[in-house]
DNA sequence: TATACTGTATTAGTGTATTAATACAGATAG
DNA sequence: CTATCTGTATTAATACACTAATACAGTATA
């Protein structure tokens, strides 16, 4: 697993999981790879792996049970909720630092649709 | 001036610093305020912004001069490569992140023009 | 019951971001 | 020349991210 620099693993990891289980490649309220087993994964160590889910847990996305494993809540409203603020936050930030370019709306909105699209045309 | 946690001081003098150049909020030629100066401004050490200063000596953004300053280049194609950078880079991550939340093209674009709209409709 | 999984906690060592204090070197205005 | 600006460098102290090693507690299963 590549990091990147000047952003704490531990977030990264817990971004990275938090895509999983949005986009369902984990479902909810099943079980999460063991700490060890992500740790190996990640090639993290495990106290990283779990500084990850502790945020996770603090935030009611996942629940841990000693002994057993870590749990995605079955709960569809939380990660709704989850989604809808990370989409939001990042478009929050993406407008923002456009904006500070001096660029308008119809600019900022334009280039990214530029941006899509010839990402398309590359994929083809 | 307030900073964000997560990402090093540093990096977030040296992203602010490089979109008043673009922006033209600081002139190209010009002189940046002094070390010392900026530090007051950002509530950072002098140490900090110089870290700052050394990555945007060695990207040729600015010019250091010992005992006058530190000058913004006149050379429009750098600042040019650096804005596309900023953006592109950008609109990258943005693209790739919706992408792993499950999010198709014309979701992406949609949402985006949404948001957008709606920050607009706010403004009025 | 013993083994091998789980989560959790602690300790120690390394690297780096940040601050603070200080010093030195070059430029410039009085 | 001197005072006061500039950039630059160094040192020490603090905090935190990360790793490694180890131990302990709860669960499941052969």
């Amino acid at each position: 697993m590549h990091f990147v620099d000047n952003i704490p693993i531990y977030l990264q990891i817990k971004d990275i999981l938090s895509r999983r289980i949005i986009s369902n490649e984990y479902e909810l309220g099943s079980q999460l790879p063991s700490v060890r087993q992500l740790a190996v994964q990640f090639s993290a160590n495990s106290n990283t792996v779990q500084k990850a889910l502790k945020e996770m847990t603090d935030e009611h996305i996942i629940t841990p049970q000693r002994g057993k494993g870590n749990f995605i809540t079955s709960d569809e409203e939380i990660i709704d909720e989850m989604k809808e603020h990370i989409v939001t936050e990042m478009f929050d930030t993406t407008y923002e630092k456009l904006r500070s370019l001096n660029m308008n709306d119809q600019e900022i909105v334009a280039s990214f649709n530029n941006y899509v699209k010839k990402r398309d045309e590359k994929n083809e």
